[in-house]
DNA sequence: CAGAATGAAAT
DNA sequence: ATTTCATTCTG
């Protein structure tokens, strides 16, 4: 990192002495990327930063952010009096307490809940692969659940009383006992099927949660009472100091 | 939701 | 190496 935030060009300079915004934007990432952990999900960048960006870097770090944390990435400026703006999921701003308000027509504004100011956006939308409201896209099934799924209704009627678990049980075996040609013949459908699901969704992307943190909405679970999740939070939610 | 089976894909 | 989730449905 041999830019600091300091050498970067705050402010304007003139069109006649470009120092290059995509070394700038370049390096700004660099330094953005190190502050990145596995759970951060709301990135600040300081406000001088920011300013010596132009939209195009904006955007290029954008992206570069988006497909670390696979959400859609807004830009929004602190509200609580630092020189500084964030980069994040609109939903974790909102889950930070803040409010996003959009206005039609107009660009989206967060707010503060304990801020009667709207806090002005910066950049909106990233016009570019962020279909908005993707729906879910389920994972494509693999070769083994084609073929349990297939035979699930039949084990279920040539055994009274069943249950699901014991069906996996028994399908399992037989899986197993299939042979090369016809689990082959499986595992075809699934990469037919997966392949489909790629040209109909060029951009999904497997993305499975944080582990740990399943099938539970919301909730926290101590099962063990072990350490109970740390929240991606810390790192994620800008600290909203009242 | 857990769980049971397998496998793909992500971390 | 480990974890999620895709399928299905009862408990």
């Amino acid at each position: 990192m041999n830019h600091q935030a300091a050498t970067l060009p705050s402010g304007n300079f003139g069109p006649q002495d470009p120092p290059s915004m995509e070394a700038i934007a370049t390096s700004a990432w660099v330094l953005l990327e190190s502050q990145i952990t596995p759970f951060t999900e709301v990135m600040a960048i300081p406000g001088d930063i920011y300013r010596a960006i132009d939209a195009g870097g904006k955007k290029f770090i954008a992206r570069n952010f988006m497909s670390y944390i696979g959400k859609n990435v807004l830009y929004c400026r602190d509200g609580t009096g630092n020189d500084r703006y964030f980069l994040g999921n609109p939903r974790t701003f909102l889950r930070g307490g803040g409010t996003i308000v959009s206005v039609e027509g107009t660009e989206p504004f967060w707010m503060i809940r304990s801020n009667t100011t709207i806090i002005e956006a910066a950049a909106a939308h990233l016009g570019v692969a962020v279909p908005a409201r993707e729906k879910k896209i389920p994972r494509p099934p693999n070769a083994y659940i084609l073929y349990r799924k297939e035979r699930h209704n039949i084990v279920r009627d040539a055994h009274p009383g069943i249950t699901n678990n014991e069906i996996s049980q028994v399908l399992g075996a037989a899986w197993n006992a299939e042979s090369r040609e016809v689990r082959q013949q499986y595992k075809e459908k699934s990469d037919k099927i997966k392949k489909a699901l790629y040209e109909q969704h060029p951009d999904y992307q497997y993305r499975p949660r944080k582990p740990s943190e399943k099938k539970r909405r919301g909730r926290r679970t101590a099962s063990t009472d072990e350490e109970i999740e740390h929240d991606s939070d810390e790192l994620a939610k800008p600290s909203f100091a009242d």
